[in-house]
Formats: structure tokens, C-alpha cells, sequence
DNA sequence: GACAATTTGTCCGTATGTATT
DNA sequence: CAATACATACGGACAAATTGT
């Protein structure tokens, strides 16, 4: 286990941030669909939404993201 | 739900170090023991070792504890 | 070196709660 | 009220690293 699915999504978000691709307050895709998303891009076909709330929540928790129950979860400013 | 469980134990961890019983290097119980010790001390009697994880894990990520597999989890200095 | 025991680390699957639309 | 979507929690499985026998 190189690098844990997790953490590559933590990864991928912080990319995808970096990069302006998702600017502050823009939001993110649906935790399923992310689930769905990083299914295909990891060829992990049972990849799960447990996994993605990982790294979400870490992701919150630094201060990168900002998670609004049931709206959804939005880049921080 | 006021406090969430994990962030309960995030916060009881924190307090132990800041009041200085839990010095930088002190190793904390294991998850294991930590669960049982939380289940009596909030009363929920069916709190898990994934809960626990759940809130060293944010610890280990702010930089406040250090995890090291098979030995243990350390606050870091 | 081999092996078991211990302990942390990752992941899966499910259930239920809470807030917004 | 119903649908959507995030939030928390439970419970189990297996992997990985360390220590001791």
C-alpha cells in the first residue's frame, strides 16, 4: 500500500485546487459521485463512500474544504 | 448530538496534554483500551475502536500525536 | 531465521441522524 | 412532505510494523 486510497484522493482535491480547477467556494461533487469517480480513476470498483469521507474530513478538519449538511462541500476561501 | 464522540475524545486528549499527565512522548493507551476507557467515561457502552481512530487520527493529522505502527501512539514533541 | 502476539493503519458495508432544497 | 446530501457511528476484516520467544 504505497500511498492509501485516501490519502490519493486528499491528493487529488489539493490537485484540482492547486491547479484552479476548483476555486474558493466552488462545490464539489456529491460524496457518491466522487465515490464513483475515484472508483473508475483507481480501478478500485468497491472503493466506498466511508473512504472518500476520509479524506473529505481531513480535508475539512486543515481547513481546505468546508462542508455544508445538505448542500454539499465547498473549496474554502 | 451536541459533541460528536470523536471530537469528545479529541478534546479529553488534548486537555491530558495541555495539563501536562500526558508529556511530549508519553504513549497514550491503546485504541483498544482508550475505547473501553471512553465507553465508561461517556456511557455509551457500544462506542467502537473506529470511533477512537477517527479522533487520533485528526490528532495525528494536526501534528499533535504521532502514530507508529505496532508500538503505539505518541504525543509528539 | 521463523513464528506468534501485540498494536496501529486502512478499508468495507450498513444504519441512522441532521440540514437544505 | 419528499428528495438530496452531508455527518456520525457501529462492527468487522485484513494488512503492516514492532517486539519477543
Amino acid at each position: 500500500m504505497a500511498e492509501p486510497y485516501f490519502r490519493r484522493i486528499m491528493a487529488d482535491i489539493r490537485a484540482r485546487i492547486a491547479s484552479g480547477e476548483w476555486p474558493p467556494g466552488h462545490r464539489l461533487p456529491t460524496t457518491v459521485a466522487m465515490r464513483d469517480h475515484y472508483r473508475a480513476a483507481f480501478g478500485s470498483p468497491t472503493l466506498t463512500n466511508s473512504t472518500v469521507r476520509q479524506g473529505v474530513t481531513l480535508l475539512i478538519e486543515a481547513g481546505v474544504l468546508r462542508g455544508q449538511q445538505g448542500q454539499g462541500v465547498f473549496v474554502a476561501d
